[in-house]
DNA sequence: TACGCCTGATTAAACGATTAATCAAACGCA
DNA sequence: TGCGTTTGATTAATCGTTTAATCAGGCGTA
């Protein structure tokens, strides 16, 4: 059963080259003193053995796993390949190992993954976490990503200022009636995105809300959202408040034989992977994940390494929220002429 | 620098109780020779002070480290979310954590996300490869999740039979000329089920094949894929090697007035995660992804566990194929009568 | 010459778990 | 009573790395 690893190990190394374990430890690390020519000695029958140090036998020594745990609560979220790789990416170039956990949607299960990391010996870890889902103290560091709505927050894409640029652009199109359409009221996120778009509108504009779990838990999932009556009763423009809605949205207009953008608009929020090759492709909001992933990153490598990791503390960050970004493409155009709207508003 | 750990270790149990820390272990581990009582005493002991053995420390002994690796280098990959939570899910019910990591897309970044697992020490890895990409043997066993024709595959969904549902489906509504839609035909995925479709066409039907890779690299990244004149030449249905194409193709048709299902049937593969939601919803065809990330684990584990891990093995698995399931939705319906369609090509 | 200091290396003690080897006591049986 | 066996526990070695403590020289200076 004993299998021996296969590669060298420090010892190896060091009888070989006929000195101690310690020196070689030290010239690896560059910590000790050695000399220089022996340093050059060691990395060079070091690295032409192919040595790789033992992650088991460093982290039972200090004490440090040199892994991150990522939390995704969120069952099949869409964003998740965007923010794994982003995590990854941020953590791969500090030197740390990612270990995912999801729960599948299921509330208690969170904590038990949460459980699962820190049994594995997690330095600290990055959670998404589920709609005004209150993280249960972990013991270990840990990173919030949420909104900065959201108490404990430690960084996140600034959903209210892209909301104002949804609005904004709206504005500049023309538009003065739109729906927003989100899933749920209860998510911090599109509380926020909501109240973005609301303060961003120009005078003489006007939005409302629809909330399509609402609708969904009265109609049935999947059931139309009667997106052609808001055209008709002057809607122009519609504000998803997700790229998964507004794909919803845009499908649900064609299909009734809207053309868009000629006669409604149609924006999203995330930029997910089909949003550029949908006809008309999608404009919408683009957040910057590997910026928050390099933050959120950041600051849980900071608090590991300055020690507190005694508690579970949710670690901050000085720059808390990340800007979106609008990106235009062509499911928004010009708003119809106003009088025509008014005047289908009032037959 | 030195933080002690928070937890209790094996030796704080044993002195509390005034027992050796190998009969704790054993305890614990139901391996060596410890009484019934005592058994008792100890557990109860560990759960109150809420011992969490470390994974460090076992890992060290043991030469095992509880983790395997999942590697992803497709970027982006929308099927992400569904098998990074099958194979978590899978490897977390045996008591492994699964590390990630993406390399995100690049090609020699495969090898180095290989590495990077390696060096964690991992008991062994899950790799669903970058088209026909070759596994550079890693020092531990490995699973491969693509598709049968792969050379070395371990386990995948039946794309081949997958496409003969797909075929059947469109067969019985009737549908005689069939377009298929893929992006590459570099892919084993791809071309599995282009095969399959074609297999399993009735008498009378006949089938093209469009790549949009190629098409792109003439008319550039998101252009038109000019379905309507495909329309007018007489194909009535569309089937997609994706859902992410599949919704190209729906919206485009859609954009370009044409009815769906009435005048055009689309259908996909893979049933992500917005192929329930778009208008209409999407006939697709679903890979049992639990399946599938259940036998790769157990594939593993077996290797792992029969101590043939010191080679870097391509694991096998008895059931290497498992069936994909159809999901008829709204996108695909009887085709409009023959006369019709033949009317059209002579025109 | 002798003392202190720097340099470059070694020694040895951890970290926490597993496990083979050992040992003491109790028990069965002749 | 004496011997072999079983039971229930302990001892001690080991995995590979880090790091504080120690040590042997060499060198400059008093």
């Amino acid at each position: 059963m004993a299998q021996l690893r296969p590669g060298p190990n420090l010892s190896r190394i060091a009888t070989s080259l006929g000195v101690s374990v310690a020196t070689v430890s030290n010239a690896l690390s560059g910590k000790g003193r050695v000399s220089e020519q022996l340093v050059g000695k060691i990395r060079e029958h070091a690295a032409e053995l192919g040595y790789v140090p033992s992650q088991a036998g460093r982290a039972l020594r200090t004490g440090r796993s040199g892994v991150l745990g990522l939390v995704l609560p969120d069952i099949a979220n869409p964003l998740f390949p965007k923010i794994a790789q982003a995590i990854e990416f941020a953590a791969a170039s500090a030197g740390y190992g990612v270990l995912i956990a999801d729960s599948r949607g299921d509330v208690s299960a969170q904590t038990e993954a949460i459980n699962r990391l820190v049994e594995r010996g997690v330095d600290g870890m990055v959670i998404v976490p589920r709609r005004a889902t209150r993280i249960s103290a972990a013991s270990c560091p840990v990173a919030v990503i949420d909104t900065a709505s959201t108490p404990g927050n430690t960084v996140a894409a600034d959903h209210w200022q892209g909301g104002q640029l949804i609005a904004a652009h709206l504005a500049d199109l023309g538009h003065k009636r739109i729906l927003i359409i989100g899933n749920n009221p209860e998510s911090n996120v599109q509380n926020d995105r909501v109240g973005g778009i609301r303060s961003g509108l120009c005078p003489g504009m006007s939005a409302e809300t629809l909330w399509i779990e609402k609708l969904e838990h009265q109609a049935g999932s999947g059931c139309p959202l009667g997106l052609a009556r808001k055209v008709e009763e002057g809607f122009s423009a519609f504000a998803a408040l997700s790229d998964l809605q507004a794909l919803r949205v845009l499908t649900e207009l064609q299909r009734d034989g809207i053309d868009v953008p000629a006669e409604a608009s149609v924006t999203g929020f995330d930029d997910l992977i089909w949003s550029a090759v949908v006809t008309p492709a999608l404009t919408t909001v683009k957040m910057d994940m590997d910026a928050i992933a390099e933050i959120a990153v950041s600051a849980l490598l900071n608090s590991i390494n300055t020690g507190r990791t005694r508690e579970g503390t949710l670690v901050t960050a000085e720059n808390d929220r990340v800007p979106m970004q609008l990106i235009i493409r062509q499911s928004s155009g010009p708003a119809k002429p106003v009088q025509e709207n008014l005047q289908m508003e009032n037959s």
